[in-house]
RNA sequence: GGCGCGAUGGCCAAGUGGUAAGGCAAAGGUCUGCAACACCUCUAUCGCCGGUUCAAAUCCGGCUCGUGCCUCCA
């Protein structure tokens, strides 16, 4: 399998550091609200990342945290009047919801920042002890000129930075031995939440966290680090030159990167009006057709979002969702004959097809490709006097290939109230007696409950939308 | 200013040297009481200019437009 990594800046053949295992860290939100729509890309793509490498038989570790302290975690409690927990906890648990209702599975490890706190600690004293980072009126900078790779990630070298910041350092702390040093300590302030440490009371630097906890849950050298494009710089340098300095040893394998999401074409932000909740898109569309919709492009590209480009989605998802229906009904009435080799050699085709296209730098858009070919295959070839095995091999391969982009096959089973199972019937009676104008009204009645009604060779079928 | 990315049919989107996958939408047709589903048919020479090559959307150079990062935003 291939992935580029921003490392290199090349596709590389993915070789794990221990066979058959996989060490996967991906920078989680940080909780101080609903997830906006940005945040549900990483996770989806990364997500289907995993499930991949556990298709293709790799025990995968797959650690992501909940960044629960930080200023704007604290600015919310303040307004609330809560303790800075509170909010933490409470959107903690809102993000989970949300990640479940985009299949999107629990990590093995979700470690929390506040948790992790003694370590955190240790590796600023390992830092301090081998001179790479310095405390300065409670406050401990990491010394960045000291490492030499700085930059290595983004590509960037130290003297541009510091032209390109001159105007900042006019304003900003003259206790920092340099400019690019950054914070691996603060000292609280009043009304934030503090540890003790060797350094007085506060609390850790944002990027901290990411090395002690993917340290701590993975080992010095993790397989693969990912996460949105902007963290690039300077988080994942930063994380780079604390855990490469303190552990001594290379800290990622692999760099991935997903691209930004824009919205009507514009790049979300609160100021513009244009930011979107997780949870408010979930009331407008099931959030498995918001996860189709972000693997139907390269996780490297930008990705667009407007209700148009989703509605797409959501049509070609139920044209996926039909055909299992259609292969489901025809198993019912198939037989026990031999299946055609051909047939069957041409699914085995599919599936290498697609597998192709996943080993390719995880290229959904091509295995999505894939999986219509297999629609196709489906509708055309599924009928009467098929063999079951065959039914069976088309519903499987189905799954499967869904299945691994985390996209549930089979519609959420609802039950209908008795009110419209008897409106069923009614029409039923109303096209027996062929007064179609009843039957149309019950249906667009129904219609206007969101219940779509197929009226096929086996019965009426219904469908909620 | 520094470091990147992108430009493919009405829309979305694959495709890194051999004459353009797939989806959505639209149109025509088959099926259907009608509709829906499904199936069939149909829509592109790949931003512009030049170069390399037997051959380029794909490599090189230039241009135009758009866009990301440059200290805490996924």
């Amino acid at each position: 399998m291939k992935l580029y990594n921003t490392m290199t800046r090349q596709k590389e053949e993915f070789v794990p550091i221990r066979e058959g295992k996989a060490g996967i860290y991906v920078c989680g939100p940080t909780v101080y609200d609903l997830i906006h729509i940005g945040n549900a890309r990483p996770m989806i793509v990364f997500d289907t990342l995993r499930c991949y490498l556990e298709y293709r038989g790799y025990e995968v570790n797959y650690v992501s945290n909940f960044t629960d302290v930080d200023d704007k975690i604290i600015k919310r409690a303040n307004e609330e009047g809560v303790d800075a927990s509170v909010i933490s906890e409470r959107y903690i648990a809102e993000a989970r919801k949300d990640m479940h209702d985009m299949n999107v599975r629990e990590a093995t490890v979700h470690p929390k920042a506040t948790e992790e706190i003694p370590d955190m600690i240790q590796m600023v004293q390992t830092l301090i002890d081998k001179g790479y980072a310095y405390e300065v009126n409670g406050t401990v900078y990491f010394r960045t000129r000291r490492f030499q790779d700085y930059g290595k990630l983004s590509h960037k070298n130290l003297d541009d930075l510091r032209s390109g910041n001159r105007e900042l350092k006019v304003s900003g702390q003259e206790e920092k031995e340099d400019n690019l040093d950054f914070v691996l300590w603060k000292p609280k302030k009043e009304g934030e939440p503090f540890w003790e440490s060797p350094w007085g009371e506060g609390r850790p630097g944002w990027h901290l966290e990411c090395s002690c906890m993917s340290k701590k849950y993975i080992g010095d050298v993790i397989d693969i680090h990912a996460g949105g494009e902007d963290l690039i710089f300077p988080h994942h340098e930063n994380e780079i030159a604390q855990s490469e300095a303190a552990n001594g040893t290379e800290f990622a394998r692999y760099w991935m990167h997903n691209a930004f999401l824009k919205i009507d074409n514009e790049k979300m932000s609160k100021s513009l009006g244009n930011f979107f909740t997780v949870r408010e898109i979930g009331e407008k569309y099931p959030l498995q057709v918001i996860r189709f919709f972000m693997l139907s492009a390269h996780y490297r590209s930008p990705l667009n979002f407007s209700d148009d480009l989703v509605e797409a989605a959501k049509n070609g998802l139920e044209r996926i969702l039909t055909a299992v229906e259609r292969a489901e009904e025809a198993l019912k009435q198939a037989e026990d004959s031999q299946p055609d080799d051909g047939q069957i050699r041409k699914v085995d085709e599919l599936v290498e097809k697609y597998e192709a296209a996943m080993d390719d730098d995880l290229n959904t858009a091509d295995a999505i490709a894939v999986i219509f070919e297999l629609v196709r295959l489906s509708n055309t070839t599924i009928g009467e006097h098929v063999s079951k095995s065959y039914c069976e091999k088309i519903l499987d391969t189905l799954e499967l290939l869904c299945g691994i982009l985390g996209i549930e096959t089979h519609r959420e089973e609802a039950l209908l109230d008795e009110e419209i199972e008897r409106l069923i019937e009614e029409r039923q009676q109303a096209r027996k007696d062929k007064d179609f104008a009843r039957a149309d009204a019950i249906r667009n009645e129904l219609q206007d409950k969101g219940i779509v009604l197929e009226d096929t060779r086996e019965g009426v079928k219904w469908k909620k939308i």
